[in-house]
This record gives structure tokens, sequence and C-alpha cells, in this order.
DNA sequence: CGTGTTTGACCCGCGC
DNA sequence: GCGCGGGTCAAACACG
């Protein structure tokens, strides 16, 4: 299944690998880019020289900038487009998905089932905010229902990995129980969170009837403390990570739902190395600094400092 | 010995 | 009221 390529789509992980493609598509201006860079640090520039590349630099940073923005805005109508269709699909053959048992009780596990289904096919979330909002909240007593938040997550986990319900998602989490349900021979297992007393929020995790390489994680909640993993290691703020795994996440009406990959962070050496490289060749490094540069001209605070820190110094070199 | 997991018992809501 | 099923509790157990 290549469903980590529809996850990178929607994660930010894209913030780092698109800016590269981009580069692919015009192999000219990254040429061009690089020996300029290189003249620059090389030698010693007049001022003139020195102000004039900046500002051509800024004005290509901004124009890619641009570029992305664009990619951005049409992958955000691709996946509007593919949601809508989705969604009209699901309300056309409603039937077809369920198990015949027609019991409110049974909804929300077989609804688990198609969701977890339908994402994994690459449909990614538009099912799960039609069925999440119905499916949780008919048993709750409605104060419960309104407070907590209610979330699922999917994880696929590897393939002979088929025993262990754990989720890693960076929150200490202490088990409480666990249930054989009616309609899913593979046990559920409930968590609490235990990494402060007074959190709140409760985590159901139980394997699809569909595909057992897939975790559905049900959270409800919300954390009343910060993600243990991100106070450890807050230098990768702008990656989106649930404790070092990728996944990817979508609102729906009764809450996020959230679709992470395991076995691609434990497997895939190749994405492994866009966020974790272990080389220090050349190419990785020249790899690197691309990241870095398309990550930070992607911020608009950057480009602020940038075009200040310029502004600044053409005035400093003018007065001499 | 402290902490986390396991697992059978119990509670509670819902449908009949 | 009864049975069913999901959710929770807590004693027993395992492990470092």
């Amino acid at each position: 299944m290549d469903h980590s390529a529809a996850y990178d789509d929607d994660t930010s992980l894209d913030l780092n690998s698109r800016p590269l493609r981009l580069f692919d598509d015009t192999p000219i201006i990254k040429q061009e880019v690089h020996n300029k860079i290189s003249i620059d640090f090389g030698r010693q520039l007049s001022p003139t020289e020195e102000s004039g590349r900046l500002l051509e630099e800024l004005h290509r940073v901004s124009a890619e900038n641009k570029k992305l923005t664009e990619m951005l805005t049409v992958m955000g109508e691709n996946y509007n487009a593919l949601r809508s269709q989705l969604l009209e699909y699901m309300s056309k053959n409603p039937e077809k998905e369920l198990s015949p048992i027609s019991k409110k009780r049974k909804s929300e596990s077989s609804n688990n089932n198609t969701n977890s289904n339908n994402i994994m096919n690459g449909a990614v979330n538009g099912n799960s905010e039609s069925s999440s909002s119905d499916g949780e909240s008919f048993k709750k007593p409605r104060e419960e229902t309104i407070k907590a938040k209610v979330s699922r997550i999917y994880v696929r986990t590897e393939a002979s990995d088929t025993t262990s319900l754990v989720v890693k998602d960076g929150y200490q989490w202490r088990k409480y129980g666990q249930k054989v349900t009616r309609d899913n021979p593979c046990p559920r297992a409930y968590f609490k969170c235990s990494f402060a007393p007074s959190c709140p929020v409760k985590k159901k995790v139980q394997r699809s009837v569909e595909d057992q390489t897939i975790l559905v994680g049900t959270y409800e909640g919300e954390h009343n403390h910060p993600n243990p993993s991100q106070i450890e290691a807050t230098s990768g703020s702008n990656r989106m990570t649930i404790g070092s795994v990728p996944y990817s996440t979508s609102l729906g009406s009764s809450g996020p739902t959230i679709t992470l990959d395991l076995t691609k962070s434990k497997s895939s050496t190749a994405d492994a190395e866009s966020t974790k490289p272990r080389t220090e060749t050349p190419e990785v490094r020249k790899f690197l600094v691309e990241q870095m540069a398309s990550s930070l001209t992607k911020d608009p605070d950057f480009t602020k400092a940038l075009a200040t820190a310029i502004s600044g110094r053409i005035l400093q070199h003018n007065s001499y």
C-alpha cells in the first residue's frame, strides 16, 4: 500500500520536501543560486555588489515563496475536491460499509473500521468527520460528550507486530484495562495519561478488524500539559511530529483525525534521511542546506528579518 | 520496593 | 426487570 505518499501530502514534512521538488523543477535557478552563494562566501564583495546580490537573493526568495504558496493553494483545492467527492460517495452508499448489525452501539466500532479502511485507501479524512461525530456522541453523558474532545488516530504498524497496542505519540500512558469487544476479536486497550496526575485524557487503542496492522486510537479530552517529547526536544518546533513520528491531521466535526505511519518511520530509510540524515557527504550537506533554506524562506518572519537586515546593511553602506 | 501491566469483577447505560 | 456490552476498578502479578 502506498499511503505514505498521501500522508506526506498532508503533513508539514512536505514543507521540507516540496521545496526540493520545486528546486528539481527549476534546476537552472538552483544552480545559479549555489554558484552565487559560493562566490559570496568565497571572496569579499564591494558594498554595492553585496547589496545588489542580497536584493537579488531577496527577490528570488520571494518568488519561491510565492510559488510555494500557490502550490499550497492548489493542494488545498485538490484536497477539498477529493473530500467532497468522498463525502458524496459516503452519503450515497452509507449502508455498504456498515456491518449488517443495526444496533446503535455497533455503529461506533463499525465506523472506526470504515474510517481506517477508507483512510488507508488514500482518502484521508472526509469520512472520519462525518462518522466520528455520531459515533461517539450517542452513549456518553451529554455534558461529557460536549466537553471532551474526541479525536482518532490511525497508526500503521509493522506487519509482524500484531500483538502490541502501543501508539507512540509522545505522551506517557498507563494502561488501566483491556477488553475484547463484540465486533472485533482484537482486544481493546484502555489508557490514561500518566504524565500529569490531573490530566483527564483517555485513550483507547484497538486493531482494525480489516487490517490488523492498523491501530485505531481514540483520544478523549485534551491534555492540560505540554507533550513530554516536545519539552525534551523543542528545537524541531517547525516539524510536525508526534514523538518523532510523522503524522497527518485533519479537523472533523467532533475533533481531529490523525493518521500516522509507524512503519515508515522505522523502516523507510529514504524518508528517515530527509529528517535525520546520517551521512555527511557533500551531497547530503547540500541537501540539508537546501532544506534549511527552503524552510527559512517559507517563514514570513524570516523574510521580514532578512529584509530589515538587508535594508539596514544598505543604509549602512550608503552612509560611507 | 516501586512502578506498570494483567485480568477478572463490577458498574452503568441501553434495548427489548 | 433482565440481559448485553462497553468502560472502569483494583488485586495480583511481573519486572527492573
